[in-house]
DNA sequence: TCAATAATGTACAAGGTTGAACAAATTGAC
DNA sequence: GTCAATTTGTTCAACCTTGTACATTATTGA
């Protein structure tokens, strides 16, 4: 024999094991992906209430969880202090929010919609809510529960292990 | 009877239901916050290489597929072409990608990695297989598949329905 | 009580991302 | 062949995000 099993074998099993062929980094990716797709076509949504991502989260937030401080949302959202000092006055200008400070500890500022502000909430909920059924419809309710499983666990494993 | 059942269904039902109950809805914020994590727990690691995670998706696909033009790695990476052209040569000043100009049609560059790039993009990679596997392991692998199924279906659809 | 430490919010510089307007090159229709 | 429409890459201004440094206020411990 010219090329017996032992010559083609190495070829196969040496090629190069790249990342992209691994199941969990493939996962992983269509995860980013998706999330990139959905925040794009949110943003375009949201754009017709003249407001951003960014700004959605922080009224759904504050319609939830009345009277957060700044440092409260800021780690709600996973972002920074500073970015909360920077989109917050730009809110309270806009009429959406008001900022209080707090009696017992004269640091921190409390944050409370106004009228205007729970309104735009509500709008922007309802598109938010719209976007999400849209997106979701293609799956069943059992993989979403499923899916939510997986991303709780996985955001707890690596918040723990990594630290904020 | 002073309360039958008629008058105590209606003061269930009529609870305002909030998107945040939507099973759809949970699931989707928790994919969203997975992601951030990921993003910024990933960002951590590679700066160790002085790169950000755009830097790290350019590098990756021009490994996978060379001689990719800026509109078609700007397509890939779901950006604008305006973001490449400020990103790309960035990293070709620094020695990591070349750009060189198409004979066939004088409009469009074609990207190539250097030697360095190419060393660079695999460190890169490694480290981002690491943090992927550590952070998919608190799933079994039938989950991830499952997840990945649902994701690029989800992707799919919304590209459908939404352009891009 | 008083000093060291920590927490909260702000200011600022640096950098990523976007969309619009633009120049150059290609394509297609007539 | 020629002119309009399209495609590609660039520039620019605007905005979001981050990290650092800072001032103010609370808390802790000698």
């Amino acid at each position: 024999m010219i090329g017996n099993k032992e010559d083609a074998r190495p070829l196969m099993t040496a090629t190069r094991q790249f990342p992209w062929d691994h199941p969990r980094f493939k996962s992983w990716i269509a995860v980013g992906r998706a999330c990139q797709v959905m925040n794009q076509v949110l943003a375009r949504e949201i754009a017709t209430l003249d407001i951003k991502p960014p700004h959605l989260d922080i009224l759904v937030n504050l319609y939830r969880f009345e009277g957060l401080t700044q440092q409260d949302l800021a780690r709600k959202l996973l972002v920074g202090r500073s970015n909360m000092s920077m989109l917050l006055p730009q809110m309270e200008k806009r009429g959406l929010i008001t900022r209080r400070g707090d009696d017992n500890d004269r640091r921190v500022l409390r944050l409370y919609l106004t009228e205007d502000g729970r309104a735009l909430a509500e709008k922007a909920m309802e598109i938010q809510t719209k976007v999400i059924d849209r997106m979701m419809e293609t799956s069943t309710l059992e993989e979403c529960m499923s899916v939510a499983n997986v991303m709780e666990r996985l955001t707890a494993a690596l918040l723990l292990r990594d630290g904020r």
